[in-house]
DNA sequence: TTAGGGTTAG
């Protein structure tokens, strides 16, 4: 009954649950007291009402305007060396201006008194802890943590969380370490929240993941925040198999996890695209009656989503009581990714008539579903209505998306056109979609220049020079290829090898090309060999212009089947049943001989193939592919 | 007053 939706005066809502009056009559006839006469004359009677009374309005303190007002009567009512008062005064906020002035209100009084108060060092925590929640001033945390070391105030073993938390944001390796030796010098290293901080700390730092397992595996008692801080900590830097292997050895050690852990446990599970991990962690949130929170039902339609099961990811959302803006955006996005396109759209209205209004991610994941499936009027609509029906500032993400959606439909004229006129500067991203679409629509001198020149910007990154080589050898300009590759040798560049994964009976197989690591590597090989015969026959013919290599189109065909996915094809037509269905996940886009081949595999073979590169999926099934051959 | 987590173009 009191809730906020009255829009009653927040002074007194919050009188009325101190009195604890729940007469709605009782609670209008105070409501009539409600004047800024009212509120001073009762901090002119009795400080205590007008300790509370500031604490409440503090409570609901969101703008500077409304903080001056306070402290003004602060003032007036001499509460201004209050340390309550003060406390909360300092943590008013997620307003940088706000918690600046709170914290230079709350410190000014210890210049004032000679001798430090109680509750000095709650005062600190709690600036501490309102910067380290901020998102571009954690660095005052540390300041303010300096001046508390300056002001002889000993911190306790509250103000470690909130500094550390204030270090993980900054990813500073060096700062952390610098921290974890304060936290010693205090003694407060053997405290378990502190400890746990420190793991996620250090988990967070960049190159700091092996001091966290270091801090991690020294702990003499761990919670289950500790393991999923670990978990988390692996799963961020795509360390997905130590985070499931933790998450198996956490098992073994008896912790049980909750649903955070869970949700991170997911996310590795996402990357190393293991369906039938994600299905049985499914059932094992089921089984152990973690709590099905929002964030975990989300986490659980992002992994079926992109572990290949779409369908199952939209059967969670249909389960779910409460959704929010990510839960729609992830099926979105899920669609999106499995070429689902007119799906995609058909939910995001689905979502507007929910009366979910769309933020910037969900455009994102509906105009890549426009571009994968080719709806190129649809979504020039919808990229307008962002502005115009949302406000919505489209950003980078949004222009790279247009592009796409104008460069596959092989407007690629447009796409140009497009870019030159964008409000901001493109990035590399950008002429990279606009390579790919000119590559797949035969403008290959744009795609050279445009090359060169992300070269000429990006001399570092090695995948530039890769393209360039592609696009040369299409051009079947080999001395050019040549020379490029040379240059990328001499500045140490290389190419990110293609690696195929396939999960069977539990375990994870990668392959890379040419694979021979495997104990089964001679009957892959010759299953390699077979299945060349019998696609052969089915009319396949291998597109050698994408082998990097100037060599003969014999050898060409031979390194064009050696691919990582083949081999993880061949791995899987020998180890599972007739009919089964084949996942393969792979690091890179899948190359265009490979998926020819595997389209006529999928047909010869009578298997359904699904494959996850490093955008998309690609459903092979009869011989041909959901992306209608436009990737 | 303290710890760990979710959707984002190519």
């Amino acid at each position: 009954m009191l809730s906020c939706s009255l829009n009653e005066d927040l002074t007194l809502v919050c009188c009325l649950f101190r009195l604890k009056l729940s007469s709605l009559a009782q609670f209008k006839k105070l409501s009539t007291l409600r004047s800024s006469a009212a509120t001073t004359s009762l901090y002119n009677n009795n400080s205590r009402v007008a300790e509370q009374n500031c604490l409440a309005l503090l409570e609901s303190c969101n703008s500077l305007a409304k903080l001056t007002q306070i402290h003004a009567h602060l003032l007036k009512s001499g509460l201004q060396n209050n340390a309550f008062v003060l406390t909360k005064f300092a943590s008013t906020s997620s307003h940088l201006n706000v918690i600046d002035y709170a914290a230079s209100i709350a410190f000014s009084h210890l210049d004032s008194i000679s001798t430090h108060h109680l509750y000095d060092a709650f005062l600190f925590n709690t600036v501490i802890r309102a910067y380290a929640q901020t998102s571009h001033a954690k660095h005052n945390a540390i300041s303010s943590y300096s001046l508390m070391l300056h002001h002889a105030i000993p911190p306790n073993k509250f103000t470690f969380p909130f500094l550390l938390k204030a270090c993980a944001g900054l990813l500073d390796l060096n700062l952390g370490k610098q921290v974890h030796g304060s936290v010693a010098k205090f003694g407060f290293d053997t405290d378990l929240y502190v400890q746990n901080t420190m793991v996620h700390m250090y988990a967070c730092c960049v190159g700091g993941i092996e001091f966290a397992r270091k801090v991690f595996d020294e702990m003499p008692k761990t919670s289950h925040v500790s393991w999923s801080a670990m978990i988390g900590g692996y799963a961020r830097l795509g360390r997905s198999n130590n985070a499931i292997g933790l998450f198996r050895k956490m098992q073994i050690a008896g912790v049980k996890p909750d649903e955070v852990t869970m949700v991170s446990v997911l996310s590795a599970c996402v990357d190393l695209g293991a369906l039938e991990l994600g299905k049985w962690l499914e059932f094992y949130i089921e089984r152990e009656g973690v709590l099905k929170t929002v964030e975990l039902c989300n986490a659980l339609i992002d992994m079926f989503a992109k572990c290949g099961d779409v369908d199952e990811a939209m059967r969670v959302f249909r389960k779910m009581n409460d959704k929010t803006i990510v839960s729609w955006t992830s099926v979105i996005v899920g669609l999106a990714m499995h070429g689902r396109g007119v799906e995609a759209v058909a939910f995001f209205e689905e979502m507007k008539r929910a009366g979910v209004a769309p933020d910037d991610v969900a455009f994102i994941g509906l105009l890549s579903a426009c571009s994968h499936a080719g709806l190129v009027e649809e979504g020039q609509r919808y990229f307008s209505s962002m502005a115009s029906e949302y406000a919505i500032v489209p950003k980078i993400e949004h222009y790279g998306c247009m592009v796409d959606l104008l460069g596959r439909a092989g407007l690629v004229k447009q796409a140009l056109e497009f870019i030159q006129e964008m409000p901001i500067a493109p990035n590399p991203v950008i002429w990279r979609t606009l390579i790919h679409a000119c590559r797949v629509h035969g403008e290959l001198e744009l795609s050279e220049t445009i090359s060169r020149r992300l070269i000429g910007d990006e001399p570092t990154h090695g995948s530039n020079y890769v393209l360039l080589s592609n696009i040369y050898a299409k051009m079947f300009r080999w001395e050019n290829k040549t020379k490029i590759r040379e240059v990328m040798d001499k500045r140490g560049l290389r190419k990110v090898p293609g690696c195929s994964m396939i999960e069977l009976n539990s375990e994870i197989y990668e392959f890379v090309a040419g694979d021979k690591t495997h104990s089964q590597y001679k009957e892959i090989y010759e299953m390699l060999d077979e299945m060349g015969r019998m696609v052969k026959r089915a009319g396949y013919i291998p597109v050698t212009s994408d082998v990097l290599l100037d060599i003969d189109e014999e050898d060409k065909e031979d390194a064009l089947n050696r691919h990582s996915e083949k081999l993880a094809i061949a791995f899987a037509l020998l180890n599972t049943l007739p009919g089964t269905p084949i996942r393969i996940v792979k690091n890179l886009r899948v190359c265009g001989d490979c998926h020819s081949a595997t389209k006529f595999i999928s047909k010869v073979y009578n298997r359904e193939i699904v494959v996850r590169d490093r955008n998309r999926f690609h459903h092979f099934k009869d011989g041909s592919c959901s992306c209608k051959d436009f990737w």
